[in-house]
DNA sequence: ATGAAAGCGCTAACAT
DNA sequence: ATGTTAGCGCTTTCAT
């Protein structure tokens, strides 16, 4: 079945003819070693190839530099940026990472929490799926750990995310202040933070604009269908506004199919900046969010814990900045692939 | 520091008020336990919010049911899709994955695959930054491995990649077809297989329509800047066909910032359908891969060796589909925002 | 400076 | 059917 075992470290140890103790000694740099014997230890470990064991390691020192990263969907390029940045920094730290995906799924994040406390993990890192987190920690879940992105309903753990309600707030505030009238906000769910306290922020920020949402759900084919039945059944709104990526993938592509001009039929902007929103028509007006940003404070913050940190909770919100592309222009003269780009810092937030 | 340990199987046991075997037996469903036990022992472990230690596990067991993954680039929606079906897989199996990035970095695999080692996975399924790939494993590797997408200069592993010649080929004809005369061909670089590949299926299958091959790298400054003054300084191609995700996208950019108009000015197509080639223009013509269909190959094929089975690496070629689109129609009457999609099914490939 | 030996949490032989 | 015990690969006292 499995080939030859690898090394262990009395095989090293009876190769470079020392005890397994001085092998562990050289290895981890500790007590004092004769120069003599590192040179010998490393030659019979380089030699056989030899790499230590992490969970023989674990359990015997009790001390795991491991964590977990739970995320809703590795497939989503926001998520899997988060990871990447966070596996990065994970390793410079010399933390080895399992990282598990839920699939968009409450029951399979549950499951998949449950399976990762099998590695005992030291800390772990998890965007929730929906605000019912908690719900889903198993009996006597007591990892440190940082929530990232998607607020839960209940505030035990250190959390940090973006400010929705601000960035979304200045979308509206820009749409509105283009003159358009009223505006279809489309989001996947309001039990999803994100897109609750999106919705929350345009409507706080909206003046002279009337409202309407639409909950699609995530990849929902009845979500869907509904959106383009009210697209085509109802009169047009004037503007539109994507909460999240996937949301505004499915309104352009409803968009285009409709035959609709953008800007000249109707505005469009989208929460969530993709590479691909600078290239379709003028460009599409976006939140870009600080990924990469939120993974390094979701790094540290987990690692102060783990360096013995007590204290409260605490919550981060980090600002984004707001791209202005030609999809939110007032006037629709569409001179096809010409972007006009201008770019905006939106000042706002707390942290 | 750290909290209260997790419990252990010795503190089941005791509260159970059984023995410590008993409780593995029943956790394991192995051997025969009588039905008073087994409710016993289930609600101490209830109770405690038991989980096992896969790591003590695996070390007493001698087996493991542990994966290692290792791809260039998390971030990249093709390697993404790879690991978020593989994890699936896996989980149905019972296997866990450990996740790795190399970063597009050599360096960097070099370093994974050492480290990964560490956690004695009984297989490893890869995707090599590049050929070499040989040369970066660690000194007496011997993890039954699968490699996916990428071809390394060897063939001691089992592999499963894409039909790259005769999908690029399929494209190149169709260029042909379509009566254009010269064709610039994009891609990153040659020492990456793929693009080796695909561009061997594109001279191949070229027959009126002279080719020139512009390598860029991979989000590299100087090979933009280099590809944005060939198209600046000398006559421009009639068509451009780029060989991969990233050239496809900086490609893109460069026509919208020259302004020129897809397919008036100039016809396009890509290797790596992504969602927002339907929504740009008229629609990109694209060559759609079966990154699902690769890791369920890959995680079948592992499988297979972890199962025991002995005898020759084996390969497997997946066929690709075409996807024709605007981007490369004949007669340039761009109507912004319609799509004219057509679908079409290359036969090709062997497997 | 080096080694012998105990023991981390668990499973597999082997008793009973 | 259940319990006792050895030992997986490693680190850590504690002797020497």
């Amino acid at each position: 079945m499995s080939r030859s075992h690898s090394p262990s470290i009395r095989m090293v140890a009876s190769r470079a003819g020392v005890s397994v103790a001085t092998v562990s000694n050289v290895l981890n740099g500790k007590a004092s070693v004769s120069p003599d014997m590192v040179a010998r230890v490393n030659k019979a470990v380089e030699e056989l190839g030899y790499v230590v064991d992490i969970a023989a390691s674990r359990l015997r020192s009790r001390k795991s530099l491991l964590a977990g990263v739970i995320v809703p969907d590795l497939t989503n390029p926001m998520f899997a940026a988060f990871v990447s940045t966070l596996e990065h920094l994970a390793r410079v730290d010399g933390f080895d990472l399992v990282v598990v995906s839920a699939r968009n799924d409450a029951a399979e994040e549950a499951d998949r929490l449950a399976n990762i406390r099998a590695w005992r993990p030291a800390g772990l890192i998890a965007i929730p799926c929906d605000g019912a987190f908690k719900s889903r920690l198993p009996a006597g879940f007591s990892i440190p750990t940082v929530l990232a992105d998607r607020i839960p309903d209940h505030d035990e753990f250190d959390l940090v995310a973006v400010d929705n309600a601000a960035a979304a707030g200045a979308v509206a505030r820009h749409l509105d202040e283009q003159g358009f009238r009223n505006c279809l906000v489309v989001g996947t769910r309001l039990s999803i933070s994100n897109v609750r306290e999106r919705w929350e922020g345009v409507q706080a920020a909206a003046r002279q604009m009337t409202l309407e949402l639409l909950e699609i759900g995530i990849d929902d084919p009845v979500g869907l269908d509904a959106f383009e039945r009210r697209l085509r059944e109802r009169s047009k709104p004037q503007a539109m506004f994507a909460l999240d990526h996937g949301t505004a993938l499915a309104t352009y592509r409803i968009v285009a199919e409709m035959g609709l001009k953008v800007p000249g039929d109707i505005a469009f902007a989208s929460f969530d900046d993709m590479e691909w929103m600078q290239l379709v028509g003028s460009g599409v007006t976006a939140v870009r969010q600080p990924v990469e940003a939120m993974a390094e404070k979701a790094w540290l913050l987990l690692s102060r814990r783990l360096a013995g940190e007590a204290g409260e909770p605490v919550t981060r919100r980090l600002r984004c900045a707001i791209e202005i592309r030609g999809s939110t222009a007032r006037s629709a003269v569409s001179r096809g692939g010409e972007t006009e780009s201008l770019k905006r810092e939106e000042k706002h937030g707390n942290q």
